[in-house]
DNA sequence: AGAGAAAAATAATGTACATTAAGAAATTAC
DNA sequence: GTAATTTCTTAATGTACATTATTTTTCTCT
């Protein structure tokens, strides 16, 4: 069945009824995206909210400089998307851009706000998701204050070590906040030490 | 009436019948705090999450090498707590204190639970509030790895004004993440070049 | 009000990282 | 399947910030 994956994720913290999860399922549309196409662009309005159930995209943005900062990955079973943006349909300040080919499920804007009207459960199912994703971005906003760079990437390859091998070491450098150059630097120490 | 910024902070989301509200309140506790005392610290159970009725306190932690990094600042009407230790009930990681003689409404993990038993209307509440809370925290991330330490500066006196001269310059650099020389140096340079 | 403590300013030296540039290796595309 | 593009490596030089130390200013306490 092609929405198993987004209902078993929802049923961490919900119990949705056969009825509950048609409805749900219906306010849903898929999406396929090839690698390298955007789902966003900056300064464009933030018409959907994503799950991925395949594939893996990155959220960045590009500062003054026009240096890249990625905010996060995202694979299957996650959520994303430009939250300001989408929550207050102000041009997006993010790109969300597949980097590998992908399929989402995107819910607009007008079918989320639907959503806690017809099953208020969702309510609670978001509370609990943006708590927990809380939780990990003020972690990561002082670990990117406290820790150095080589310890930002150690802690990237412990946190999530099956993207280390998925995702280009440019990419990782821009989402630990360090020029690809440096980052080269870094693994060579890393590797030296080792032996 | 001593909860009414409580009640009206609430009400920003929900609404509440009079029935609801004395639920509510009789839900939290009050506590008042001395300058320089401790509402948490690390390595304690967070068994309380607060808001602030009156003064300013800061939540923070101690990095490896011994150096301060604040989260965040917690003025009247703001929520505040270790939010990792209080939803997990594991030691916290982070000191909460007093900047000013303050007093603060406490709930419970017990009561939190309880809330939403009682008043399911409240996963609305924290939905609402914390995906406005992720908003800024994931800006800020953003920031900490994109801003020079200048435009960092810059961006808390725009955004918090009323807290430049309410709280140290010290405290001030250790929510930017600069050492407090730094700051000095920075400031110095900054009114320079205003004239 | 006056002593002691904490915060802020200034300055010298050190270091983690950026920038620039060039070549090698890997991926992509026709 | 080879050219073109992108990624990765290496190295030289530059800069934003840390560290340490000293002095001055402001705050705290009795």
């Amino acid at each position: 069945m092609k929405h198993q994956l987004i209902l078993k994720n929802i049923s961490r913290f919900i119990t949705l009824n056969q009825k509950e999860q048609d409805l749900y399922i219906s306010l849903l549309t898929e999406k396929k995206i090839k690698k390298k196409d955007f789902l966003l662009r900056k300064g464009e309005i933030a018409r959907y909210d994503y799950f991925i159930s395949k594939g893996c995209l990155k959220i960045y943005n590009i500062d003054h400089k026009g240096s890249e900062h990625i905010t996060m990955f995202a694979v299957e079973n996650w959520w994303s998307g430009d939250m300001a943006s989408f929550i207050t349909q102000q041009p997006a300040t993010y790109f969300i851009q597949a980097l590998e080919d992908s399929e989402v499920l995107q819910i607009s804007k007008e079918n989320f706000d639907l959503l806690f009207e017809k099953i208020p459960k969702f309510e609670r199912f978001y509370r609990i998701l943006y708590q927990r994703s809380l939780v990990t971005y003020i972690q990561r906003s002082d670990q990117n204050i406290s820790l150095s760079a080589e310890d930002r990437y150690l802690n990237f390859v412990k946190k999530y070590p099956s993207l280390v091998n998925r995702v280009s070491q440019k990419n990782i450098a821009a989402y630990i906040g360090v020029t690809a150059e440096f980052l080269s630097l870094l693994r060579k120490k890393i590797a030296e030490n080792l032996n």
